[in-house]
DNA sequence: CGCCGAAGTGGCACGACGTGCCAATAAGGC
DNA sequence: GCCTTATTGGCACGTCGTGCCACTTCGGCG
């Protein structure tokens, strides 16, 4: 269905996402603001014309790592079970989402912890929120039968990922471990839970 | 008990809506892509580096308007009576909000709507948001007694935020008018309502 | 094999952004 | 009146992000 990426483009995603870990090192280290796009660039072997052909504005040099959790919550939300309910398959592939599996998932997290700290990215997090409360809004809409209220769609797609956001900035502030209690799955679990908890969507789709 | 504030700083915060104001006007007229700073000091009457001085980033000069409505709904909620119970506070205090009022308001949302559609200010109108779910988890805590779980107060603050942030955009973006049918009070009676029927917190706090 | 178009890269120049610094000015207290 | 304090404007500077053009790389095709 989805036909493959392209060997061109596959190379462009992996420099991309060498360009946010150099980033993502960098700034853990220094702080957002008094690194360079510049430096940057040379750190990852590019010069800083070609920089600013994968990101438009230098903090979104790390948005490739804080949004891969929320990318995986998409991919894992549509592959669920066809006939699973709404809400279950929402809950399900959240809770997945959150729980590394393959060294990624688990760096990407590991470096969330760190740029989260940082206000001057506080933008880009905010960012991807909407840019995944977007997606998700689709792939919500594609399971609804059409004809479905989409003001009902964009409120399950609002609540979801603030409590995913809301799960996350906590655990982040704490000094709770990425596994057990406190946990972005525990947390992300119970969060979720009461966000969604009064929505009419739910009732709408069975 | 709020010792009202100097003289200079009411004279500070009448620069910093007029400021606003112009800006506003430039931005929904061109794009803000194509206003200067300069052009906004400029037509504002002050220099570039004074206008720096009231705002670090060129987008926030419309912040004041965009946040007009949500700092109205803090100090409603504040001083709503205190016998009320937190959830019919939260909800009343956020429909007369969107109600606007007096000559400011009607004003403000009036701007809201064009300066939405501008997706280069979309940065600020997040953090419009960020401020305002921060604004009220401070005002909530307040009024519920102390111990009272605080990851449960911050989900009512970004439930609510959330729904008033998705009332506005599905009103901006809709040819509604700013009241009746479709307008800012209904949706968002709507969305709040169902945003917040699932939290624990009002089982807590009687 | 060599040619070729498409895509990616680097260098350069430029306007705009945002800040540190200092001097000039205005406002409020004694 | 004076003095302290806050606010303003001007200037210089480093960084940001983009338009433009020349150069390389790469896969396809005769």
């Amino acid at each position: 269905m989805t036909g493959r990426p392209t060997l061109n483009q596959r190379r462009r995603d992996a420099t991309r996402l060498e360009i946010a870990r150099t980033a993502a090192a960098l700034f853990a280290e220094r702080g957002a603001e008094a690194v360079t796009a510049e430096e940057i660039a040379l750190a990852s072997g590019i010069s800083l014309r070609t920089f600013y052909r994968y990101f438009s504005v230098k903090e979104d040099a790390v948005a490739p790592l804080l949004a891969a959790g929320g990318r995986r919550w998409v991919q894992l939300f549509e592959e669920s079970a066809a006939g699973l309910p709404v809400r279950e398959a929402l809950e399900r592939s959240a809770a997945e989402s959150l729980t590394p599996a393959d060294d990624a998932a688990i760096e990407a997290m590991h470096w969330t912890r760190d740029l989260l700290r940082d206000p001057r990215l506080d933008d880009v997090w905010q960012r991807v929120h909407a840019d995944s409360e977007e997606r998700l809004r689709g792939v919500i809409a594609d399971r609804c039968p059409p004809g479905t209220d989409q003001l009902e769609i964009r409120l399950a797609a609002a609540a979801a990922t603030t409590a995913i956001r809301v799960a996350l900035e906590e655990w982040a502030f704490s000094d709770a471990p990425s596994a057990g209690p406190g946990s972005p799955q525990e947390l992300g679990a119970r969060c979720m839970r009461e966000l969604t908890a009064g929505l009419r969507l739910w009732a709408l789709v069975s």
